[in-house]
DNA sequence: ATGACGAGCGTGGCTCGA
């Protein structure tokens, strides 16, 4: 089984990448983050002639993230939960019946929190907390899950490739990668991590500077499976190509394979 | 050393991202 997440910076404006990605990555499940559409607004029928099935959880002009998939999910849920007041749409959580079981997987859109000193990064904390949480109750059920996206977080100094220029930044203050290590430290697994010992594994690289033509990439687009689901964990596979298609994101996809 | 990109919203130049 292979679960994938991308951030696609704008469905409308990747449309065509991700339909030629969609047809080429032979995942059954697919995370989408930065549809930056409302719900009406999502090219729905043109994914579901494809033969995917799409649930969204959208805003006007920023944020958020849907799930695609080969089958029907049998639970849906919208918003990352702890958060009655937070109207941004970066979290949803679908639940499909497998032959092993119930497999929960979320489509995650954690906060960029910069500038660092701000609301914004004490957003992006306030944010990981929850996230904690609720990855503490799925670990409590003992239920299968995959929580992947964008987290906005380079975990360690070898996820980018001039660690310098991040020393300021939100996506590698010591909370951030402090509150990633400690859903790590509950027991789940960074997939990428665990199976890539190849240096400069980048998920991530800025339109400005050259920094594609240059490698210069971070790590940022993770994938965290629960203990049960990393006893299965066949293998990883980061789409890069897909950035050097005309009008790409600046994210490309990640991917994880589980074995049946 | 500096500047450099792109999407959305909505039609000029902001905001936001990383």
């Amino acid at each position: 089984m292979l679960v994938a997440t991308w951030n696609i910076n704008g469905v409308k404006a990747r449309i065509d990448a991700l339909k030629a990605w969609l047809d080429e990555c032979g995942a059954d499940i697919v995370g989408l983050q930065e549809i930056k559409s409302v719900d009406e607004g999502f090219p729905r029928a043109e994914i579901e002639a494809a033969g995917w099935h799409v649930e969204t959880h959208g805003q006007k002009g920023f944020n958020g993230v849907a799930l695609l998939s080969r089958k029907p999910a049998a639970r849906i849920e919208r918003g990352l939960p702890g958060g009655d007041a937070d109207e941004q749409s970066r979290f949803i959580i679908g639940e499909w019946e497998t032959d092993r079981g119930p497999l929960r997987v979320a489509s995650l859109y954690l906060p960029n929190g910069n500038p660092i000193g701000t609301e914004k990064f004490s957003y992006k904390l306030r944010w990981m907390a929850r996230l904690e949480t609720l990855a503490r109750q799925w670990l409590a059920e003992e239920v299968s899950f995959i929580l992947a996206g964008d987290y906005n977080v380079i975990p360690q100094p070898e996820d980018a490739r001039n660690v310098a220029d991040w020393v300021n930044d939100a996506l590698y203050q010591p909370e951030s990668r402090a509150a990633y290590r400690r859903l790590l430290h509950l027991g789940l697994l960074d997939a990428v991590r665990a199976t890539t010992d190849q240096p400069q594994t980048y998920t991530f690289w800025d339109y400005q500077a050259g920094a594609w033509p240059k490698n210069n990439g971070i790590r940022i687009d993770h994938i965290l499976l629960s203990p049960d689901l990393s006893a299965r964990l066949a293998g990883v596979r980061i789409d890069k190509h897909v950035r050097a298609w005309e009008k790409p994101s600046d994210h490309v996809p990640v991917l994880v394979d589980l074995k049946d």
